[in-house]
DNA sequence: CGAGTTTTTGAAGGACATCAACGTCTGTGG
DNA sequence: CCACAGACGTTGATGTCCTTCAAAAACTCG
């Protein structure tokens, strides 16, 4: 089973991702406590329209959100990796759904400590706030990437951000398999795999472990691919 | 010239909407002061790397804000209308451009009632983080549209979207140019064109005023569309 | 080893982009 | 108020990138 592993906080900023680490024996941001849970490789952590009780935090694995039309056609906004904070909303009920790409452990705080934390813990909201705007810049970036690049552009531009996650790496693990890859970059699987193996035969990059794990042979190309 | 009427709030959650409008004698949200500024059609409000100093509030007026690549291709996030929050980021630079559609008036908030701000003055911290939840949820909105929706389908959207902002409106209009409609749709200028012609003989809507304003002639084929 | 799943590869088609020309609107100066 | 120039928008012809449909290869796990 392919699993990152869990650099924490390499999502989000320095303030909370410190404060998560430095109280991740009793799980909690702050002063406010979670619970610990665990998922399996495809499980639903919770779905569209759900009322939204908790929210979580990343412990070890990879958690995709997203949503979905009702022909099935599926965007995937972001994968969340160890360290990274998911699943606040501003309604009472989730917006988009959240499932897990392997085997993941997350710990689930209560929504109250959300409201209630902020006016009680300012530097638990400032963390919060931080956060959302981190996510509100991933969403900006990959907005562009939705609607303007083409399917090489988005492909460069994905395993840099994957490789980026583990410190100066040149290799990019994959945990999520290729349907999960397309719903994520606005592509078919098909493009997926045919824009991979062009980057190989352009010697930009090799696949190994299975197509798992892409070795970057050639970085300095993608950065300029990536547009 | 065009302009969206000042109908404040309908982007934000009720909370700061309510409050906003309440203290938009003074331009006040909570107990932080700002100060009253004028753009022309077109002019540039902050851009992408400046510092940001101070977050805005739309008083009147349409603002854009999106991203330039390198070569000149754009995407833009979204359009703020009176009553909507924008500027507000995590790192101590800009990551977008804001520009006047029309001619704007806003009101500009001084950075540091941000995080101070939310530490003093809880309430206007979660006015704030309300606000920001609000735009992440239409960014997941809006990413399933760049990524999954065909262009009849973002144009449905889009109509639905803009009209949803007048009351019980049967009637979009639009104050940003083909272009602009372009660049938030990630589609080109012809397309857009098109696909409003396309819409037209199908008797969904009816361009009047130029082309300015959109009659939604047949808004429960069009919410169908929408997907 | 073998059934089911996932990934890759191939051939053909379609939706949108690009290139190009024409029409329409806006605003300014006569 | 009209004429004209430039900007903006629409329409047409053609091209292309990506999708769709189809099948084979590779991988997973009992």
């Amino acid at each position: 089973m392919q699993t990152f592993s869990p650099i924490h906080g390499s999502r989000i900023p320095a303030a909370i991702a410190l404060r998560g680490a430095a109280n991740m024996a009793q799980h909690t941001p702050g002063t406010v406590n979670g619970t610990r849970r665990a998922f399996d490789r495809g499980e639903e952590i919770f779905s569209e329209g759900e009322p939204c009780s908790v929210f979580f935090k990343v412990v070890s694995g990879t958690v995709r959100t997203g949503k979905l039309l009702a022909d099935g056609r599926r965007q995937i906004d972001t994968f969340h990796f160890p360290g990274d904070v998911f699943g606040l909303e501003s309604g009472k009920n989730h917006r988009f759904t959240a499932e897990a790409v392997d085997n993941v452990v997350v710990v689930a705080y209560p929504r109250s400590s959300f409201g209630g934390g902020v006016r009680n813990d300012p530097v638990f909201g400032e963390q919060l706030m931080t956060s959302m705007l981190s996510s509100l810049d991933r969403a900006h970036d990959h907005m562009v990437l939705l609607g303007r690049k083409s399917a090489l552009e988005k492909m460069a531009t994905f395993l840099l951000e994957i490789a980026a996650r583990r410190a100066n790496a040149d290799r990019a693990e994959l945990p999520m398999q290729r349907t999960d890859i397309a719903d994520y970059l606005g592509l078919t699987i098909e493009t997926v795999s045919r824009t991979l193996t062009q980057m190989v035969r352009a010697g930009l990059i090799r696949l190994v472990d299975a197509g798992r794990t892409v070795i970057l042979a050639d970085k300095a190309r993608l950065q300029l691919l990536r547009a």
